[in-house]
DNA sequence: CGCACAGTTGACAATAGTCAAACGATGTGG
DNA sequence: CCACATCGTTTGACTATTGTCAACTGTGCG
């Protein structure tokens, strides 16, 4: 079970708090070649400011005071939850372009980490209702963001209540890879124990059940954190249609 | 297992459909007395048309072009995804004043089904869209319902992914008293098989640890689906403080 | 009255968890 | 430069919680 677990951070948590909203809104960086000129452009960008964190960075902690949200400008972030005894749920792998902290609560109702170096920016509450209220389209952008995230958390309740070990592997690892476009190659930099976490399973049960997809060529372990899907077809057939 | 299970409705979903959010949004019945008369009415109230429907009627189903949203005026509805076997997760249950099929897609993402006779009123998308462009604080009363929703299914997430069986009836008893004002009495209008289908557990261990809870004076079936909190501290202990 | 169905209970099986040991990579200090 | 410590991972043996299959009970409805 989660490493971590020792003293469960337990604060009070009756009021309700931040919660994370995925905002697909990639900085400019990426914009596309035929992109014609962006009539709005992201109007998050002169906003805060940002910060470089560490591999295993804590950014806030479930039930800290909720001044801000975050986004991600590279790296990768988990949020999770914990009950008492230090049994750890992870939440959401978030990545570049992702959002964290939105809500209308005075309190996180998670905690946040760096699963890798990652940079973040740091947005004030204040300055996100400014936003809202200059623009009138931006709530809406916010509402569809959250309105994903939600889906994504439908999907996933789907997967820890009813999927096997070996479906609930292959689902997040068709869903890392649809994430990026580089074709067969999965990037993996969280541990086993996060994945595990994540998909309601122990440490041991998400390397057996590596192991056996490694046996039946379903994938291949690259160097560095990565790995290569063999076999599609079979593991979308493992993964329920998903 | 489900007994709903047999051919699953296994349309083509590769496109995200729609979504639920629950928008507590009292209808105006229930306006507390001390209430100054709002300056913002329900700006719903006259859109649509409301339909009647009896138990077990299904509104949509996971596939459907998603042409409306819905809102519960009375009785209870499920909302649940499957899987290509006819495994079924319980996305969540909807009382009154909760709007399920927000989103901005073209498929219903998952099945909603009446499950006690229910009056919900069917606004098409249209229709919504006008209300956000007319009232730009409405966007924003979206997005704070479901943040709140999404709030809730990051718990159910901890809860499947980590709780036990016994953790998970508790928890799933004391949401719902919470949802009543009525003390130490609640609901219980579903069936075993939807509170399994709901807990990730399966109907007979749902019966188990019911009969557990009764035998260890937590709880007392009364009649009529009713059901009586005798030990709420013992329930919010077992519940892992939630 | 009896059929149908939800719920309960029992016996047994299986998936995943627990405990433990060993392995490999990485980084530190002698 | 190598020994050693540490941490993440893998593998094994065993356990246990929950699922499966099946029978039975109780309740409501035709």
């Amino acid at each position: 079970m989660s490493t971590h677990a020792a003293i469960a951070a337990h604060t009070s948590r009756t009021v309700p708090g931040y919660l994370a909203s995925v905002i697909a809104m990639p900085s400019a960086a990426g914009v596309l070649p035929s992109t014609p000129p962006r009539t709005s452009a992201d109007p998050l960008a002169t906003l805060g400011h940002s910060k470089v964190l560490d591999r295993g960075t804590t950014v806030f902690t479930e039930g800290d005071a909720a001044g801000a949200v975050f986004r991600v400008h590279s790296g990768v972030i988990r949020l999770h939850k914990m009950l008492p005894d230090g049994r750890r749920q992870i939440i959401g792998f978030l990545h570049t372009g992702d959002m964290m902290g939105l809500a209308f609560a005075d309190q996180y109702l998670y905690t946040a980490e760096a699963v890798t170096a990652t940079t973040v920016q740091r947005i004030s509450r204040a300055e996100l209702e400014a936003v809202m209220d200059a623009q009138p389209g931006f709530a809406r952008k916010l509402l569809s963001a959250t309105t994903s995230e939600l889906m994504a958390a439908q999907d996933q309740m789907l997967l820890l209540g009813r999927k096997t070990a070996s479906e609930k592997l292959a689902s997040f690892l068709l869903r890392l890879s649809a994430r990026t476009t580089a074709g067969r190659i999965v990037d993996l930099p969280m541990s086993r124990c996060d994945i595990a976490d994540y998909l309601g399973l122990t440490t041991e049960t998400v390397s057996r059940t590596v192991t056996k997809f490694k046996s039946a060529r379903l994938i291949r372990i690259l160097v560095d954190g990565k790995l290569e899907l063999l076999d599609h077809d079979a593991l979308t057939d493992l993964a329920g249609g998903f």
